[in-house]
DNA sequence: AGCAGACCTCAGAG
DNA sequence: ACTCTGAGGTCTG
């Protein structure tokens, strides 16, 4: 694995225009992880990005989704960060409410799917299940400062006849099923194209043209409309999955994804839970989600991400979930004549501790970005 | 159509 | 040290 770095690049936006910390903390992805220094990190495409506040320091490291079509010059890059951190919308022209950095990425379809589907949980506990599924399932981008980086595993290396059984072990629980079925359905019988298929030909995959994708309806655009039915069909996917999926990966900017959360919004700001919508059924689910689209148009999931994330951050002020990672067991195995280069059970406990807001949080630093790219020398064999 | 219980793990309460 | 309860979303009956 040979490193090239590239000249130092500044992100072509301010931090009113993205916050990191919370663009990347609200639940919207599951993957990137904050290190000791103040460090953002994630494996995504054949890339490895840096990204800078002149203090403190924070990295961006990133490498692909086999998936993804190859990308190497560093105008690619910036284009490919345009993309993911989705930084065309100008936020001040937005009517959603005033909240500002919060970002909708653009993430891989293929992983929103994977990963709202471990999201009956916590955002930490989520995020620990992917990262073992990428540990696990992942191929290795890349080996840094004694961290490895595994890019999200193919729908492929999900449909293996022993992933069930080894995703409970890792405690998985009923997701075990979910994430094998779902892989096994993707990877034999639809593929993966079609999933991506059911993105907003307005907001599609990277590299992808665009096209328009029609008016808004009551329940949101055709398209939208026509992809629901789809993805219900998967096993582990309900309305609040999909919604997700379809926000978060597949660029349906009208969804609305209606948790627990949200829910409570409903009931607290716009008076819902009375009468015909006293509980949250699927009646509800959509009335809650119309609701939203007829306040802001095609900028509803939007608006309720910032919602979402103003209560989330209500909340971390008080309390924020510290992590402390313990070793249980180290294992090197073979599979496959591949070598797996590291098999670690890890397991995490979460403490809630009182703590104060983090200073900095709301500056408007520059976001600078440094680019490198990775060039995968040789396969590594056994 | 709505609703309750099962699924599974984890954290927190008792 | 133990058991119990509730949270999270989907599925089944």
């Amino acid at each position: 694995m040979t490193l090239r770095a590239a000249e130092w690049h500044k992100l072509p936006t301010s931090l009113t225009e993205l916050c990191i910390n919370t663009t990347l903390r609200c639940g919207q992805s599951f993957r990137w992880r904050k290190s000791a220094e103040d460090e953002w990190s994630c494996a995504l495409h054949a890339l490895h990005y840096r990204a800078i506040y002149p203090s403190p320091t924070t990295k961006l490291l990133t490498p692909p989704p086999s998936n993804a079509p190859s990308v190497t010059a560093e105008d690619d890059t910036l284009a490919l960060i345009n993309h993911y951190f989705n930084l065309a919308p100008d936020l001040g022209q937005l009517r959603a409410p005033k909240f500002t950095g919060i970002r909708i990425l653009r993430q891989d379809a293929w992983e929103a799917l994977i990963g709202f589907i471990c999201s009956s949980n916590n955002i930490s506990r989520i995020s620990g299940m992917v990262h073992n599924l990428c540990l696990h399932y992942g191929p290795l981008i890349a080996h840094l400062d004694d961290v490895t980086y595994h890019d999200f595993p193919t729908p492929d290396a999900l449909s293996g006849p022993d992933v069930e059984a080894h995703l409970m072990k890792l405690g998985f629980g009923y997701r075990a099923k979910y994430i094998a079925k779902t892989a096994r359905i993707v990877s034999q019988d639809k593929g993966l194209k079609w999933l991506q298929d059911l993105s907003n030909p307005e907001c599609p995959q990277f590299g992808v043209p665009e096209q328009p994708a029609g008016e808004l309806l009551e329940g949101g655009r055709e398209g939208y409309r026509k992809a629901h039915e789809e993805l219900l069909a998967l096993h582990g996917v309900g309305p609040k999955v999909a919604d997700c999926v379809y926000l978060f990966g597949l660029g349906w900017s009208e969804s609305v994804p209606v948790d627990t959360h949200v829910w409570q919004i409903a009931q607290r700001d716009y008076k819902f839970g009375k009468d015909k919508h006293s509980s949250l059924t699927a009646a509800t689910y959509i009335a809650v989600g119309n609701h939203f689209r007829k306040l802001w148009g095609k900028e509803a999931g939007w608006a309720h991400s910032v919602l979402f994330t103003a209560d989330l951050k209500a909340f971390s002020e008080r309390v924020v979930a510290k992590k402390e990672v313990k070793e249980e067991e180290v294992v090197v195995k073979q599979e496959d004549g591949e070598t797996v280069v590291e098999d670690v059970i890890k397991k995490e406990t979460t403490k809630r501790k009182r703590v104060k807001k983090e200073p900095g949080e709301n500056e408007h630093n520059v976001l600078e970005v440094k680019t490198e790219t990775t060039r995968r020398s040789k396969r590594q064999r056994a």
